[in-house]
DNA sequence: AATGAATGAGATTTCATTCAT
DNA sequence: TATGAATGAAATCTCATTCAT
């Protein structure tokens, strides 16, 4: 990239970035280019300098807390051991409470619904990307394990259930009033275990 | 109800059923009232004769194709005789690809879509009565499998987890570009079948 | 007035009369015809009987509160004996507080506001009618008074005057937040009875 | 103020005033956003640039007629000698009948109407203001008229009763027909003159 | 005489985006 | 490069009144 370029791009961020609280806030649907410009210390129109449009905004938005949350990712599974261990740390977005991750995880939510309501096709490829990236982290986690001994060498065909087992935990979770999300993976992953633990 | 209110239900069904090729064509948030009175053959404020506002407009079309499509699921289960059947029956939604089936199926994402993105309580209320429904014919599905001693005890264990891999490959197909929804259900309920399936 | 019309009349009055709660409530610009049906116990359509539209009911409304408290006036009025008396009853409308008189007040308020606010000739003229009544009562006070010796005959030149003064109190008691009407009152009616009453 | 808000400020000004013979033939009420901006050459939204909203608007314009009332008023003031030549100028809204003055009582009246009809507080407190203005000018007209030997001490005492009578005189003109405003003048003022001129 | 279903004109407000400076 | 004033399309909802039954 020129250097031009990169400038561009570090302000982007700078800007997506500034209004991350409002986000919280109000959403990011709801939050309006004005709000942005002002919150970023800018005028309306350069906004328009290093976007091409709302949308992009949001996008920017999107792909820095998703970066952050799978940087995140990536460095914890890396201290993790045993295969559950990093199954758990896979499923986080969707099992942990506290309030970072919740914002993550409502900050995924927006993300969906974007998804799901326009045809928007840049996000919805993002939102690929994205997928192809936490199954290769999944499938090196259950690669792993066999590689280890700890599982059988038919789990790896579970990957791509498992992948989308979490995704209907989240759209729960985002979509039910009092989904017991703990309870649901406790249950469903005890199970699978079950089945594709190697006894030692 | 007294004839009075089972007129205006019914009127309500009427008009909510006229709109229906225009949803399919613009989506249910893109709908104007003006259109639905319109095409509906009347003024555009006996619409409010009927409905509370807009969004009890959609409302009652969200609801019109769930009861059209339970109703559906529940006859056809009747009919089905063996447990995978009846579990490909219920999984019917997310696999088949028939015109039919794409319109329950397209109509289903906008209406998550308005549940993921709004504050709607009564949206998200209705997700939770209809997610009871389908847990309740889950349920149903394994204790008769294990009635009919084709399914081992304890796979009743797993109807939340599957209800949950359910709503993750609706969600998948929704959001992702080439996702291999028969093959990803395949795989993963074979396995699972493995699990649970009583050797004879 | 043929019995046809007295019945008329009489529907009228009662229609009027079982939106009085109502009125005090909601105002009566407020209020909608079909509210008006639904207390009154009758159809929508019904209203136009006996009514021609919804100013005549807004109008029926206000003539029935006038000529109530007209007819509760001159009750009062012949029951007092001094003139001083007699001009605190005739000023009672701005300065008592109770709730009986106040709602009185309001309704006058609202009735200013639309013959203010609309060319309603009509209701221009029912207001000009009530003052002439008004006045007669006022100038019948003060020619007692001369008659009984207590004012001077001149004191009949500041009845119009007063009049307008009483109009004034009322205006200001509309519009000001925390107008004192007594002190004001007490202190101008003070002033002028030195100026017209004779010593004796 | 920053040189930002006192543009912003002139702009309101601008485009209140553009309205201004719109105003005086249908009525601020009835007056419509899209009237103004095209009136004012402008486009609907660049409206809410400058106006809270369509009361905001209003207010605007009846600020400008009272300020400018005021302001005339103040300077006329000063020119006049005698008492009574002063109270006859704090009358001029509800004496004179020329054109220019005739807007000035409508735009009155009309923003009587709003304070009557609307729970408007904002409006009410404005109005207030407006009146401790006029009550200090009033009080100050009879302080000179004391001081100056014109008027006896006790005069004073009559300021807020004749303030009341001209908000009573106001009214009665905006709402009975064939109302004498100048007679009733005449007749009550002279009468309080008697009472209150010191005799040289 | 009574009804109430049907009507539709009409007005406010938001906000992403442009473009002249 | 930065700005922010100007834009205007677009959509909801109310309610007095009519008229066929």
């Amino acid at each position: 990239m020129s250097p031009r370029k990169v400038k561009k791009e570090e302000k982007r961020r700078e800007i997506a970035l500034s209004c991350t609280d409002l986000i919280h806030e109000i959403g990011m649907k709801n939050i309006t280019v004005a709000q942005v410009a002002k919150i970023a210390g800018i005028g309306k129109g350069t906004i328009y300098e290093y976007f091409e449009n709302k949308e992009d905004i949001i996008f920017e938005i999107i792909n820095i807390h998703i970066e952050k949350y799978n940087k995140d990712l990536v460095e914890s599974l890396e201290k993790a051991n045993s295969t559950k261990e990093k199954l758990e740390l896979f499923f986080k977005l969707v099992l942990e409470d506290d309030e970072e991750n919740l914002k993550h995880f409502n900050g995924y939510k927006e993300f969906l619904s974007i998804v799901l309501s326009e045809e928007n096709p840049r996000m919805k490829e993002f939102n690929c990307n994205k997928n192809e990236f936490f199954r290769a982290k999944l499938l090196k986690i259950f690669e792993d394990g066999v590689q280890k001994g700890e599982l059988k060498n038919e789990s790896l065909a579970l990957v791509d259930g498992i992948l989308t087992y979490q995704k209907g935990l989240a759209l729960r979770k985002m979509s039910q009033n009092n989904f017991d999300t703990k309870q649901n993976f406790k249950q469903f992953i005890d199970a699978i275990f079950k089945l594709i633990r190697l006894e030692k």
